[in-house]
DNA sequence: CCCCGTAATTATGAATTCAAAACCTTATTT
DNA sequence: AAATAAGGTTTTGAATTCATAATTACGGGG
């Protein structure tokens, strides 16, 4: 069984998920220029897909192309965090009424698993970060809105921009871990204007958190 | 005189406005496939701008990358038009909110100009769409967070999709001017949460029409 | 007559090449 | 010495070329 490369995803994407990688752990600092021939020469592959690539990172807000001087990593402002957050408060918010309406008792018991296992890796920060993660997305899943899921993720990917400005700070585990109780407990009574208005709270605490 | 091309936006920019608008006008229908030899010959230009144009349109959403065998329009199914129906309605509803707790005098009195502008053009459905459409861009401009404004023009791009689903039916025009007026009131009254509500009536007033 | 396998054609994805704009260095002039 | 103009270099943007996957057309066999 040779190579194998079966190619699972364009190479453009593949190139967007590493370079969206490389912005997020700061490898490519906000503000800096993104030289098009030393990454395309380092990852052994031509300018084209790498210019593909650098666009969808622009049209996705992580990049800014400047006309014939190439694509810099977008800097995100204090204003910036903000309003993203606002937005992602918004709509996972509402995505919480939505659960709250109209999940099976399957999808909620899903939820609640999810959130055991968030109860349980309290203590191991970065379990816990990957888990909250997974709920949130989860969560999205079941609103059953492709749109939304793809908005979400996008703001969430500026958000990574700062990494300083973490939705999730390591010191709001134990309330973060509250708040989501409160957020599970308004979704298995199925009250859609209670989720969403808890889920809202838990994201104003968690700006308050972030500021 | 000359040529004076200057280049105000990137080629491949260009490109996209252009495949958006033959997209909206449906002589790139829903689901059929785009043509990248066939266009960039149309267009006199080489594949490589029309295939970043595509790959910028594909992260809209606007057409869908299939693996090897290229772009195709993307078909918006009634679900889909309602979800994204539904988050336009709730992000615009929140930037009425916004707006009335934030928007300085002059700025209220602008869009109170854009809404005079509508009611005079009751009459001319055309004009009347245009400067509705007006209005909302600037309710949003106001709200001043511009990753709102980018997302809700890429929303209501996807909602163009189906050119029967209007935002705006002919038929409603009095009904809606009466929903501005009432929004207009709740603005001016910086009533941020009547505000928010009224925008919500609107669109959903919007998707009772379309349905 | 239909089905399947193989060759020819076509279209995609990516590399390479090319033109021109921006940048940097240097030298000349005031 | 500072400013600026000229020339060379780098880098972007776009066209072209090339390899390969997918589709179609064709022909043989069941």
């Amino acid at each position: 069984m040779p190579p194998l490369t079966l190619t699972p995803r364009a190479l453009y994407e593949e190139v967007a998920e590493l370079l969206r990688e490389r912005i997020f752990t700061s490898q490519l600092a906000p503000g800096s220029w993104i030289d098009e021939t030393r990454l395309a020469e380092e990852y052994g592959i031509s300018r084209t897909p790498l210019r593909e690539a650098l666009k969808v990172l622009a049209t996705e807000g992580l990049v800014t192309m400047k006309m014939r001087r190439g694509a810099y990593v977008t800097e995100v402002n204090a204003k910036d965090q903000t309003d993203v957050y606002h937005l992602l408060s918004l709509l996972e918010s509402d995505a919480a009424g939505v659960v709250a309406s109209r999940a099976s008792d399957l999808q909620l018991r899903d939820l609640q698993a999810l959130h055991e296992d968030l109860a349980a890796a309290v203590g191991d920060t970065n379990a816990f970060f990957a888990v909250n993660e997974r709920f949130h997305m989860r969560l999205l899943e079941i609103a059953d809105n492709r749109w939304r899921d793809q908005l979400c993720a996008d703001l969430r990917k500026v958000m990574k921009l700062n990494r300083h400005n973490s939705l999730l700070k390591a010191g709001r585990i134990q309330e973060s871990l509250r708040e989501h109780q409160a957020i599970m407990d308004a979704l298995l009574a199925r009250d859609a204007a209670l989720a969403t208005q808890r889920m809202r709270e838990h994201f104003s605490g968690g700006l308050e958190a972030a500021s």
